[in-house]
DNA sequence: GCAACGGCTGTTACCGCTAACATATCAGCC
DNA sequence: GGCTGATATGTTAGCGGTAACAGCCGTTGC
């Protein structure tokens, strides 16, 4: 139990401090072994006797060491974190998509360390710098699109890049995502082709949600491929989705009565739009169709289910983690790029013809 | 550009390595001044000439420089994270939380990390273990009760930590929140005083949802002193929680059907049911009444309001996090203890007697 | 009997940065 | 001129771990 330390030179002893943090150096006094070994027996490296082994546990234990990562990090160059970067997460979305990658981590060591940009770019550029300089094993990233600045960081980050959600770019290493340009085409292919003609969309104002801008493009396009155009559009931002599709519904459908399908950007609004629908007595899906788009667990509880698309949220979690771990053999020069493809459900809310 | 180093020992010099992590000693060579000055530069700490400093930032600029917050985080015994463990980030509810932490602490040069726990306790030990190897400047920790060995860390890691959510009970150092106790007594008071008398309860199955378990017990309680019992409960666990809502509300008014209230422990079964009763015809508040918890956003979006309780998250998350920075000027001995009283909103679905 | 070897443990030299102190420079002042 | 003090910059010694290698010891093979 005494320490035999060799006069330390002009250091502060390790004085008895009250609350000092433990190190190393107090386990290996404690169980009378040298410091190495009992980093080797914490981290399961290398060969130590069992008698050791159980000595060092035990004085960890009853000390309550906690080991310091930060050392730990920096000596083997070597941090276990996973960077995920995602827009918000008051939006039901991206928490799956962190369930994936919980999941996909779980097994790995590694851990997910999660930034927020509210769907803004100088945001997204300080929540980078400031992860970055943690020098995480791997970043996962929402979106294809950043400023020069984050994609410069992430370029010169020297470690996996997984761009997710999306695919409709070029990423910087890896992407895992399903093309919102496709969605929407398909999503008014499958409208036109049950007869809706006079159609109008509702989604966020927000000009940085690229991939819901992505969609709407899309659908236009599948409109324009038919000769047809939006007929009314309406916008919102901020609020209670829920109560705001509702307010919009009754907007538009007061502006432009004739429309006989409206196309909702995300599912909570599109829920909205319905409860709106049946209380105004509004025959849905004949007079009028719905649909949203992400496929939320929320919709099972509805009236009526609103037509929408799955986007894949959790098995891209999944995918991107995966790549991250290294668990997928890519012997590919550059990046991964995985295509999900999101399945149509047509609900209640779009007649069959 | 030519760096006069002294014959490194046996090191391997600094050669020019491909994507090789830049250094401060990058930036100190390129800019012609020393480590310290960069670092000095860079932290804005010190005296440096405008000239020295400008030719520095130019000069990480250009490199794309990102320092190193591990081993700035070891050499200065200070890192800017503050660990936040919640259960869960699909509730809506921890989500506001976060954001209440995240923006208290936005001018305070600290950051938030957020671990999940799934309501597990030996997940919540995993997650503490590796968060404080971190180091981090405090910990948010939600909820009171925790294992030996997870109070036995957070007594011990020297550092702020703010139990929230939940007073009922003794804190490790600071709490804030609200009774639950408290809040499920006055939801019994306010129902007992229209009228209602055949009461039964929804809610979720989970053990280690102490806060939830609180609230029914005072509920019970509440119920106990007019002489009242539950006459029936329904319990869940997984899957979509309006559509849990709805089923169980099914359920339990097929088995007991003189039930004239519906209390449940989550906002949203709240609507699940609301939704069933208005399909289902039930007169609602007259017949039956109904009230959940939380005052989630999503409420106002429905057709009628449902009786609800605030549980007062963003306030929570804000004051949390002002302990933590030491924003509150606190002279007490031991940690601060702050109760918010949850204002009953009493909407649509309690009859006003 | 002895070199070779494998199992176990210790020693040394950093990892990249910063606190603390030392040094250089220069203006102002008696 | 010499001293003081402020300003600007450099030097040194770690922070608490780990990689790499060195050393010790009892076997093993021949």
């Amino acid at each position: 139990m005494i320490a035999q330390k060799v006069a330390l030179p002009v250091t502060k002893l390790p004085s008895p401090d009250p609350r000092r943090p433990l190190t190393l150096r107090d386990v290996s006094e404690a169980s009378g072994v040298s410091e190495m070994t009992v980093s080797r027996v914490l981290r399961n490296r290398g060969d130590v006797s069992p008698a050791t082994r159980d000595r060092v546990l035990e004085a960890a234990r009853r000390l309550g060491y906690v080991p310091n990562k930060i050392a730990g990090a920096l000596a083997s160059q070597r941090v276990n974190l996973v960077t995920v970067i995602i827009p918000s997460l008051s939006n039901m979305v991206f928490p799956e998509v962190l369930a994936g990658i919980s999941d996909a981590l779980d097994d790995t060591g590694l851990q997910p360390v999660v930034g927020v940009t509210n769907y803004m770019a100088e945001r997204e550029e300080a929540v980078l710098y400031e992860m970055l300089s943690w020098r995480p094993s791997g970043v996962i990233i929402a979106g294809l699109e950043h400023s020069d600045v984050s994609r410069a960081m992430l370029e010169n980050a020297g470690i996996p890049i997984v761009e997710i959600m999306d695919v409709d770019g070029t990423p910087i290493d890896s992407m895992v995502g399903i093309s919102h340009a496709r969605a929407g085409r398909e999503m008014a292919a499958a409208i036109l082709n049950a007869g809706y003609r006079r159609i109008g969309f509702l989604g966020t104002k927000m000009p940085h949600d690229h991939r819901a801008r992505k969609r709407l493009e899309g659908f236009q396009a599948g409109l324009a491929e038919a000769g047809l155009e939006l007929a009314d559009t309406e916008f919102y931002s901020g609020g209670s989705a829920l109560l705001k599709g509702r307010e919009m519904t009754e907007a538009i459908l007061a502006r432009t009565p004739d429309l006989d399908f409206l196309y909702y950007s995300n599912d909570m609004i599109g829920a909205g739009g319905l409860l709106y629908c049946l209380e105004a007595g509004i025959d849905v899906p004949n007079r009028l169709g719905l649909a949203g788009f992400n496929g939320v667990e929320l919709l099972d509880g509805l009236p009526r289910r609103l037509a929408t698309m799955d986007a894949c949220r959790r098995e891209i979690g999944e995918i991107a983690a995966e790549i991250i771990a290294g668990k997928r053999q890519s012997d590919l020069i550059g990046g991964e790029r995985v295509e999900l493809t999101p399945k149509l459900q047509f609900g209640d809310t779009i007649r069959s013809r």
